[in-house]
DNA sequence: CTGGGGACGGGGCCC
DNA sequence: GGGGCCCCGTCCCCA
């Protein structure tokens, strides 16, 4: 099945349900209660105004001393962060995927916040440091992109307005804001399921499928997700035990 | 143990 | 060059 069996064209051509939202988009703004851009429509419908710190985003990447070309002129609400020299001392680890949301409009903890980044094209004096690193994170970046997803992910600066959970890309917050509205625009073409998550519809299509993407390598079964033949491999796959299914010869259906 | 849904993150591509 | 979007994958939970 090819991948363009999904939604692809439709979001292409038309901004789905994203044009409507957009609509009641209003970032929040100094002043405004992020909540009060929320409207729950009758019967569970929902137009929801998504709310995230986009303005806390400009000072992470500020450069101290100096007008950063990453900076924009967008100011914190949490005032200006320490943006300390990177040192190897007295960092504390920060748990990207806190459990303890916290609400809306308030950084997720200030542990958080991003003291310093080390960018080879910002530095100065230039350094030979290879890759673009963020203090608080261990793993090296290739590109500044890079850098920015992964300070995003540290930071989560897209907040659900109505849990307060942190997300580090606005369209997971988007997701997740369906998780509250049972918006579900993904719709089975097999069936009557419609799902929120693009990502589930995928799955769920390997249930209608006759060929089962991911073959067991020890015996002749077959599923439709890999997780399910890592646990199925992880279970101990005997062979000899496994009900008899036809092998199925086609390759992965991509 | 298997099948399936829900929720979400990472990496890379596209505009 | 940057943000949005998509694909892929994982984890968890439940039947």
């Amino acid at each position: 099945m090819p991948r363009s069996f999904l939604v692809k064209q439709y979001f292409r051509s038309k901004k789905y349900n994203y044009s409507e939202l957009e609509d009641d988009i209003d970032l929040a703004l100094p002043g405004r209660s992020p909540l009060a851009e929320l409207q729950i429509g009758p019967n569970g419908g929902s137009s929801v105004g998504l709310v995230w710190n986009l303005s806390l985003l400009p000072d992470l990447f500020a450069w101290p001393s100096s007008p950063s070309p990453c900076a924009s002129p967008c100011a914190s609400p949490m005032g200006p962060l320490d943006l300390s020299p990177i040192s190897s001392t007295g960092e504390e680890e920060c748990t990207s995927g806190s459990s303890s949301p916290e609400p809306a409009g308030h950084y997720r903890s200030p542990r958080c916040a991003p003291t310093a980044l080390s960018c080879p094209q910002l530095s100065h004096p230039p350094t030979p440091q290879p890759a673009f690193c963020y203090k608080h994170c261990p793993r090296e970046n290739s590109s500044l992109g890079a850098l920015k997803t992964r300070v995003r992910s540290h930071t989560l600066p897209c907040v659900c307005p109505l849990c307060g959970k942190a997300f580090s890309r606005p369209w997971l917050l988007r997701g997740h804001i369906r998780t509250h509205t049972g918006e579900r625009p993904f719709s089975c073409p097999h069936c009557e399921r419609a799902f929120a998550d693009r990502s589930n519809l995928r799955a769920h299509l390997q249930t209608h499928a006759e060929v089962k993407r991911y073959h067991c390598t020890a015996c002749p079964r077959s599923f439709g997700r890999m997780s399910l033949l890592h646990k199925h491999s992880l279970a101990g796959c005997s062979p000899g035990t496994q009900p008899p299914k036809p092998h199925p010869t086609a390759s992965p259906s991509t």
